[in-house]
DNA sequence: ATTAGGG
DNA sequence: CCCTAAT
């Protein structure tokens, strides 16, 4: 009781102390309660038993199994390649996508489930983030009991409980950061969302480099948008949602999902999946939902590629491909968002808009157009490419059921039937080292002109692979790397940093890619100037 | 049908 | 990637 008492003042003075995001919580007074409770009952454990932490968590909160769950997703594509950084790269972003894609059909398909998950998805992710800051904090000052084993655990679980071993221990350390400021948390956020995309080869040792490198980063211009960003979003959401938030969250809590439950998230989700998950759900259907549905889910959503876009800020003009994946992010993002009217969101929308207002309209130009996203898997395994076959979504948009926004019935059809004939882009497949490196072997080859030669020689096992998509990534790959090179001679350190981060485009490769412009310069002008008009066969 | 170039 | 214009 004494403890608990005491766990609640310094919580107090954290939250205090820290961004709203922790002070909408304080009105919310079952549901801080029950966080502070959970506090008090992981400070104790925590120095002996990290384990049942975790364990408690996976059980208790089935959000974070679900947080876990997008994460692992993330993740989980970079893993499977074995191919190599970029891939690692394209695998983590395209994750994202899938991810953002995910609670968009999600949306659709299922508002009763998606709604309900991706609420407690920002649950999750409020109590996590309030937690967050202090995690490296209280370990760094700590050193003591708790540090020691905390290690082992991390590690040693870290195959499945990264994300929630980070949040118990933060829970438990919560009280040692008081003094962190709101800058560190924002690090920290950051960081930690850093983290989620490369669990598998994030040991707990980066936690500290890697924090230093995020603060770096920070100094930077670039890095700047992102960090008010944040917090500014996570302001404004929570206030709005605290109170659905306690009502959904408690109803939940008595359900305590079961691991199973829980595995379900983690799992690409099958028709089957949904449908229980529906079942499960459907209680707190009437609750709440529609309208705020939309908001919970595309918060999710939001805060994901927020963090996405973050990262690749700095990156965006550096490299083409992450520029495309970012423009298909950011039109994702922004396509999924037409239909919500929330302020909020609004506001994240503006944002993102902001930074990127060409994309920004290309998303909503891209959402009419047609897309059969057929044959794309079929070719997928060629590359060895997690790809984006959307495993997880439900196949067929067709069957809606009910419309159960109410409020969106109209937009949730529209939306609905350009889905269907229109919606997702085009196969945008994203492309891996072994294909660019492919690309600039036939250029070497045949030259800059005869794309059709290329793909028919190089890329015919790459039947998504057109003639123009070599052209256009030559293209990009051209001004990628002359952008490369600008930047690194800019600030080198810096450079490099990001592109340890994000971009692995190898140096070699763009040395040659270089080397070819000079040869074939875009056009097809021979240095000279020559036009080279050469006869198709 | 292919390619260049712009969005 | 997508689209259009020019070949």
């Amino acid at each position: 009781m004494d403890r608990e008492a005491n766990l609640n003042k310094n919580s107090a003075n954290m939250k205090c102390q820290r961004v709203k995001v922790d002070e909408s919580f304080v009105p919310s007074l079952d549901e801080a309660v029950e966080v502070q409770h959970l506090l008090a009952e992981h400070k104790p454990d925590h120095a002996s038993v990290d384990g049942d932490a975790w364990k408690h968590l996976d059980i208790e909160d089935f959000s974070y199994g679900f947080e876990y769950g997008l994460k692992r997703n993330c993740g989980g594509l970079d893993c499977n390649n074995a191919q190599g950084q970029e891939e690692l790269e394209f695998g983590v972003l395209d994750g994202l996508l899938d991810e953002v894609d995910e609670v968009d059909d999600i949306h659709a398909a299922n508002d009763i489930s998606g709604a309900c998950k991706d609420f407690l998805l920002d649950v999750e992710l409020a109590e996590k983030i309030s937690d967050l800051d202090c995690a490296p904090h209280g370990r760094l000052h700590l050193g003591n009991t708790s540090s020691e084993s905390q290690s082992p655990g991390f590690s040693g679980s870290s195959n499945d409980t990264h994300g929630l071993s980070e949040s118990s221990t933060a829970t438990i350390l919560g009280s040692e950061c008081k003094n962190s400021s709101v800058e560190n948390k924002m690090v920290k956020c950051e960081l930690n969302d850093s983290f989620g995309d490369k669990w598998d080869y994030h040991a707990q040792e980066n936690v500290f480099t890697t924090s230093r490198d995020v603060e770096n980063l920070d100094e930077l211009d670039d890095a700047k948008p992102l960090e008010s960003g944040i917090s500014s979003d996570d302001n404004e959401k929570k206030p709005v949602q605290t109170s659905k938030m306690s009502t959904l969250l408690r109803q939940k809590r008595l359900r305590k999902p079961t691991k199973r439950y829980i595995e379900e998230f983690s799992v690409p989700k099958s028709k089957h999946a949904m449908e229980r998950q529906k079942i499960l759900a459907v209680d707190s259907k009437d609750k709440c939902l529609t309208i705020r549905s939309h908001n919970e889910l595309h918060h999710g959503g939001a805060l994901t590629l927020i963090k996405e876009e973050s990262l690749s800020e700095t990156i965006t003009q550096e490299t083409l491909d992450d520029d495309e994946k970012l423009s298909d992010l950011k039109s994702k993002c922004i396509s999924g968002r037409q239909k919500i009217s929330s302020p909020a969101l609004k506001h994240k929308c503006l944002k993102i808009g902001s930074r990127n207002e060409l994309h920004h309209l290309r998303g909503f130009k891209s959402v009419p157009r047609e897309e059969s996203f057929t044959g794309i898997s079929t070719q997928a395994s060629f590359e060895s490419r997690p790809r984006r076959g959307r495993p997880k979504k439900r196949p067929v948009p067709e069957s809606d059921d009910e419309h159960n926004a109410s409020e969106s019935e109209d937009d949730r059809a529209k939306r609905r039937k350009s889905k269907k004939s229109a919606d997702r882009r085009k196969h945008q497949r994203m492309w891996t080292l072994s294909e660019v490196m492919k690309l600039i072997d036939g250029i070497a080859q045949y030259g800059t002109g005869r794309w059709t030669d290329i793909k028919k020689l190089l890329f015919s096992s790459y039947a998504y692979r057109t003639p123009v998509d070599l052209r256009d990534k030559w293209r990009n790959l051209l001004r990628a790397s002359s952008v490369q090179k600008q930047k690194l001679k800019q600030n080198k350190e810096v450079e490099q940093k990001l592109k340890h981060a994000m971009r692995p485009l190898p140096k070699s490769v763009i040395h040659r890619i270089r080397e070819l412009a000079t040869v074939h310069p875009y056009p097809r002008f021979t240095p000279g100037g020559r036009y080279i008009r050469r006869k198709k066969n």
